[in-house]
DNA sequence: TTCAGATGTAGTCAATTTTCTACATAAAAT
DNA sequence: ATTTTATGTAGAAAATTGACTACATCTGAA
């Protein structure tokens, strides 16, 4: 008899998700959470064989959710379950030990898919995360503490620039050098971590520096 | 004998939802739509009480939705079913012509009344939203208590698309406008809203995001 | 010591975006 | 009823940025 810890804010989603597991796997138990100190309770209180984790809940500090869950119950596998949006950092869940990351907008097929592999001891990663892992070294690079460690000095600070919001001619002007040689750095820089856009990589940069903040 | 169509693109919030329709009245049938187009097909081969609209399903143009469900049964009541992050819009989706507004993170009993509601021929408006009209003395006069809410519903859209991380042309080609009308729309966007770039302008919508969900 | 890969820097030309102007229509104000 | 202002939309020209390519120097690994 397998016990899951069913992790999410959205009552509609969490009835959805339930039925859909008692339906493929009718012996399993599905209990709820609505808040991270629920689950923490909940975790501290009884023996869970998974914990499938919304990842923005409220009241959860996002990658350090995690740890803590590990802290109460090493074992128990987590997947992770979040909106389309953190795709970009589904890889951190998973380097941050998640047995398994799994977009909301999957098919109920892929949710049992998902849910089956990790509760027998293996490892989910939905495809678009495994393009991630197969065409970049991706993984070799995540190994440092930090991706923004992999920058060299003149991009980190040519990428601070841009996070002011500065556009390339005024770095190109502070700096004195031309613009398209920020144009290179800035290429650079959307290569190395992984974002297209200077919003996505505002985004990851916070949650980085999140990461480095909290308590962990 | 009433029938609802259910538009939504997450199977796994579509089933919770239809489970709970069906569970607290057993006699509406529910039908399902996981995109726009479909939604259009199935009004026009039969008549429905209620839709129930994500706002962000694939192939809508948000705010023309509403008109366009309306030119085909313009009787159908409709009840948006949107995400909390675009709470911040709502007041524009009722002033558009919606029946209701409910955010997805709603508690069942929410939900059940909020259905009920409308398919009674009544309006129904989460608390979230009475808040905001209340001091803002009222869907027809227009006041600046939210920088956002200075913004037509076509820059709305805009801005939200440019918050997604799109660029111009693809936002252009989503919508089937020239990219210099995206710009145009750009640009006045950033005048009211008083930002230059992208950044500022993510920056200045999560904070105000932030203080009306009470978040962090 | 040698050599591949990382880094700092640009040029060129193509692609994209912005600016400025304009205009019809809808909505609001007088 | 009439004038203003707001909104949705573009075209043309100008400005900015990006993609590719290149190359010298530095640096760590074999």
């Amino acid at each position: 008899m397998k016990t899951v810890l069913l992790v999410e804010d959205h009552s509609i989603v969490r009835m959805g998700v339930k039925l859909l597991i008692e339906d493929f796997l009718p012996s399993v138990t599905v209990i709820e959470a609505a808040t991270f100190s629920e689950t923490l309770k909940l975790l501290q209180s009884r023996f869970f064989d998974l914990v499938i984790l919304d990842i923005k809940i409220p009241g959860g500090e996002t990658f350090n959710m995690i740890s803590k869950i590990r802290d109460v119950q090493n074992k128990v596998k987590i997947l992770i379950f979040s909106s389309q949006d953190e795709e970009l950092y589904a890889i951190h869940y998973v380097k941050a030990g998640a047995n398994g990351y799994l977009p909301k907008d999957t098919s109920n097929e892929e949710l049992e898919k998902a849910i089956t592999s990790v509760m027998a001891g293996g490892t989910y990663i939905s495809n678009v995360i495994q393009d991630q892992l197969v065409n970049n070294t991706l993984l070799e690079r995540e190994s440092k503490e930090s991706p923004l460690e992999i920058l060299s000095n003149r991009e980190l600070e040519i990428m601070d620039m841009l996070l002011t919001g500065k556009w390339t001619k005024d770095i190109a002007l502070d700096l004195n050098i031309k613009e398209s040689t920020v144009s290179t750095y800035k290429a650079r820089i959307f290569e190395k971590l992984e974002v297209t856009n200077i919003l996505e990589l505002f985004k990851k940069v916070e949650i980085y520096k999140r990461r480095k903040t909290g308590f962990n």
